[in-house]
RNA sequence: GGGAGUUUAGCUCAGUUGGUUCAGAGCAUCUGCCUUACAAGCAGAGGGUCGGCGGUUCGACCCCGUCAACUCCCA
């Protein structure tokens, strides 16, 4: 058989993905395993997969991979949720600009048809990716928040809740976006710094018998516009320059209200004049003052931003404009005291970004989260959850836990789960399943409607409200409980995801997992760092700074793809990726396939017994190296350092198995291979394919396969790991002097300038011969010595080093040696290993460290001691010689 | 303003209960090699006062305090 010169990964991974899949291995059904179970955090239907996702479900693959092999029946479950603002919008979008609809022309129903046809389009698009990635996701089993089982859930959940009396209706403080005319929540608000300006406003005070006192008091505002809306003057209680006011009032300007002036520590007294002037209806703090005292509420503002009948002025203008009205009258009036230029930071809308977001008092609905905290935070302190990387993200998520605001759940949009609450024409309400159910409430209290008297509430539900439910619902676990899906494969095993999403998904995921089935969602969460470019910025589409998947895919293949980005991924930490990485992955990817062209060239000349004794070393060598790693990738794996991993496998492959282990058991020229040592080699060459197959799994399965004809059904997807025996340490001691040895042969060589091709005479001088004699053939094969003697005296002419205790003389005629540069090298080393000796004696020597100290540590010093004076020796004896 | 995190080689990062002169890896750099698996490769090498200062300790990259710079979250 003919092998390309270089891997071409392109046609072996459609080929592997569409026999995985023909073979059904991705696909799970309980049965008598474990279960290894992750659902994927759903990306959104609007989208293509990006980096983020990209490390994200790399990570998911591995670990999915990694349980498959391990026993476990393991089971992916993909899927996307609905995104309902940037869906709608991106809905809206193409409807004005392809059909020149506007929303505003379309019924409900309509709407959602279009929104649909969206999906359909561009939904798979994702999934198509993921496939291009090798993901082994069980494809039978995607799902979607708008499924109509899900849809169903959704709605059961709210009723349940608000049954319970964790979901309300109320007004309050929310974000509103005055273009979109919808509430926002909390992350789709971007706060930008802008230079503004605070105008110093005087207020007439009036006493309580409401006369004026010929006084003004100054405040200091940012938003003239809002002084309609003002129903409080606020001042600290311990600021001695208002104190005087107490029980007074001040007169609203252009509207001559009179509000109490009030007292409160909130307020900070070296900020503008120390006087606030309160307006709970467009501010959060001032809301909660207003709370606090009892303050009337006037909202002036229309929801589309203009000054509402309530303002009073200026009725009908929009807001900027109404504060330079507002700006200019009060100048008129010669209550502008004075304006200074500030800097402050405004809230913008995510979907209209040039749209200040105004705090808007609005009737919202809202679960209250206090309750549902507590056992969600519990969980991950007392360690039911674990997070990894743990300790970074402990702190934060118990601050959040415990300062907990109740999450506005209503938005003012078509695409996502409509409210079940029904409206009878008097305004009271019932919240319901279905409007049956809803006109049986009614009637139980005594009010008889029909369908048509009820008005279903006209907004859905934030489409966090559905992606709690995820690892619940995707096996019908709300609509179906306790079927055999949901009681086999939840709780799930692990949770990958990005720590941006910490409070709004992971943390809710586990309330709803508490809730509704008394158990957490997942056992462990894994945090990845943000995939950055390699300036460190963060990706995104504005900045055209994130590289296009299916192009990386197309260049460089897919295990290189994975191979890149998981080996420059810390764990927890921000990863700046660089093209460069997937380069590395894709010589990898060459550099197994080479070593694979090399095996596969010793199978025509196989003979049994050749010389099997040069070989012994070697073998029983690797298989001690692979052993040691085994295990060390089996601890990685439970910390979930999947990028270390990687790393120790990658060396294992490059630099033991194909720099050492090959080139020790290679024939020499058109020599016959030894059939025991070459069957041996194509064991170990499958266990590293094995080993790294979860990393890259295209390549991994193509060798093997290319390796040993196989019979059906033993493919290295499923081929599962045996038990590690442990390695032999003194064999791992010898491997390490060999190429010690090796090592400081071939630097001698480069240094006396002697060419690769000329050949030396190795005289070793050492105590332990035997050591030597096993690896004499390796040795020579690879320092080029024709041949190797063993001495006890030095060799006179020759090139001196030694390396650990043991000295070394290679001879060579090609080059007169140079005696001057040896004498340098091996006083340098004189120096260091008389200074190595100096600090331990004087550990030794100090009286507190040898009672302080563990004894282990003093017995490591006191083998330190007679290490360096045995190497001095050697050292001097060798410089005696010069 | 509140909280968290980071700072180790030119770059990106490891460093797991303080104990080899412990200062590591990959990439990049330099030197020598077209050695019949691989030049997308092979063999070597040089790079660092572990952010600054102080403390605890027989001993600190590691623990404590403080300062500085950067990043993120929340308001």
């Amino acid at each position: 058989m003919e092998l390309s010169k270089n891997y071409l990964p392109s046609a072996t991974e459609e080929k592997w993905y569409q026999h995985w899949m023909d073979k059904g291995y991705f696909r799970s059904q309980p049965d008598g395993r474990p279960s290894f179970t992750v659902v994927i955090p759903p990306p959104n239907v609007t989208g293509v997969l990006h980096m983020g996702h990209t490390l994200n479900e790399t990570v998911q693959d591995i670990l999915v991979r990694r349980a498959r092999m391990t026993g476990f029946n393991a089971c992916w479950v993909p899927g996307s949720d609905h995104a309902s603002i940037a869906t709608e919008a991106k809905v809206v979008d193409m409807l004005k600009r392809e059909k020149g609809i506007e929303k505003s022309q379309l019924t409900r129903d309509e709407f959602l048809k279009y929104a649909y046809e969206w999906k359909d389009k561009y939904g798979g698009i994702i999934y198509s990716q993921i496939k291009k990635l090798g993901c082994s996701c069980d494809w039978d089993r995607v799902s979607f928040t708008m499924d109509d089982h899900y849809y169903e859930a959704v709605i059961k959940v709210f009723v349940d809740l608000y049954g319970k009396g964790k979901i309300y209706r109320g007004a309050r403080m929310i974000n509103w976006d005055p273009k979109a005319k919808t509430a926002l929540s909390d992350e789709e608000v971007d706060y930008k710094d802008i230079q503004g300006k605070l105008y110093y406003v005087n207020y007439a005070i009036v006493d309580s018998e409401n006369n004026p006192t010929g006084e003004y008091i100054t405040i200091a505002t940012q938003r003239p516009e809002t002084i309609m809306g003002d129903t409080a003057i606020c001042v600290n209680p311990n600021d001695e320059r208002y104190a005087h006011l107490k029980g007074h009032f001040a007169v609203v300007p252009l509207v001559n209200r009179k509000v109490p002036v009030i007292f409160d520590e909130y307020v900070d007294p070296a900020f503008g004049t120390g006087a606030l002037k309160v307006t709970p209806a467009h501010d959060i703090n001032d809301y909660n003052l207003g709370l606090k005292h009892n303050l009337e509420i006037v909202d002036t503002l229309n929801e589309d931003g203009t000054l509402s009948a309530a303002a009073g002025v200026f009725i009908g203008m929009d807001r900027f404009a109404a504060r330079k009205k507002t700006i200019s009258t009060l100048q008129e009036q010669g209550l502008l005291v004075r304006e200074q230029e500030y800097t402050t930071r405004l809230g913008y809308s995510q979907r209209n970004p040039d749209t200040v977001v105004e705090p808007r008092i609005s009737t919202q609905w809202f679960v209250k989260m206090a309750e549902m905290a507590k056992p969600a935070l519990d969980a991950v302190v007392n360690g039911d959850v674990r997070i990894h990387p743990g300790d970074r993200f402990m702190a934060t998520y118990k601050y959040w836990m415990e300062n907990v605001k109740d999450w506005c759940i209503s938005r003012q949009l078509w695409w996502g789960q409509r409210i079940p609450a029904f409206y009878a024409p008097d305004g009271s309400f019932e919240v319901a399943e279905t409007v049956e159910q809803a006109i049986q409430q009614f009637a139980a209290k005594g009010a008889t409607y029909t369908a048509a008297d009820l008005k279903q509430d006209e907004d859905v539900l934030d489409t966090w409200f559905s992606s709690w439910l995820w690892p619940v619902e995707v096996f019908h676990g709300i609509t179906k409980p306790g079927n055999p899906d949901i009681n086999y494969y939840y709780p799930t095993s692990v949770l990958v995801t990005g720590q941006d999403i910490i409070f709004f998904w992971v943390a809710r995921m586990i309330m709803a997992g508490l809730e509704y089935k008394q158990e957490k969602p997942f056992s462990d969460v894994y945090f990845t760092g943000m995939v950055r470019d390699k300036q460190g910025r963060k990706m995104s589409k504005s900045l055209g700074n994130s590289p296009d998947l299916l192009e990386l895919i197309h260049q460089f293949g897919a295990d290189a793809v994975r191979c890149g980005i998981m080996i420059s991924s810390p764990a927890g930490n921000d990863l700046l990726f660089d093209e460069a990485s997937c380069d590395q992955g894709q010589k990898f990817c060459n550099k197994i396939w080479n070593a694979l062209k090399l095996v596969k060239m010793w199978e025509g000349r196989l003979e049994a017994n050749s010389t099997p004794t040069a070989s012994d070393f070697a073998v029983r060598w690797f298989e001690s190296r692979l052993r040691e790693v085994q295990l060390q990738v089996d601890g990685l794996f439970k910390d979930f350092r999947l990028s270390e991993a990687l790393k120790a496998i990658y060396s294992l492959i490059w630099d033991d198995f194909c720099s050492y282990y090959l080139e020790w058991v290679k024939p020499g020229f058109e020599q016959p291979m030894d059939a025991a040592v070459f069957n041996q080699t194509v064991l170990f060459f499958d266990q590293l394919m094995q080993l790294l197959h979860p990393f890259m799994p295209f390549v991994t399965e193509e060798v093997y396969h290319l390796l040993s004809e196989r019979p059906a059904g033993d493919d290295l997807l499923v081929k599962q790991f045996q038990t590690t025996a442990a390695p032999s340490h003194p064999t791992l001691v010898e491997g390490a002097l060999a190429i010690e040895v090796i090592t400081s042969i071939r630097d001698a060589r480069n240094k006396h300038q002697i060419k690769p091709k000329d050949t030396i005479t190795l005289h070793i001088d050492t105590h332990h011969e035997n050591a030597f004699h096993q690896i004499e053939s390796i040795l020579a094969k690879q320092v080029n010595a024709k041949a190797i003697v063993y001495t006890k005296t030095p060799v006179p002419g020759s090139i001196t080093l030694v390396v650990q205790k043991d000295k070394f003389y290679l001879e060579t005629e090609a080059t007169t040696v140079d005696t001057g540069a040896q004498k340098k090298q091996l006083e340098e080393d004189l120096v260091y290993q008389q200074g190595f000796l100096a600090s331990v004696e004087k550990k030794l020597s100090n009286e507190r460290f040898v009672q302080n100290a563990k004894p282990e540590v003093i017995a490591i010093e006191r083998k330190k001691k007679a290490d360096a004076e045995e190497k001095i020796k050697a050292i001097t004896e060798s410089l005696k010689q010069l």
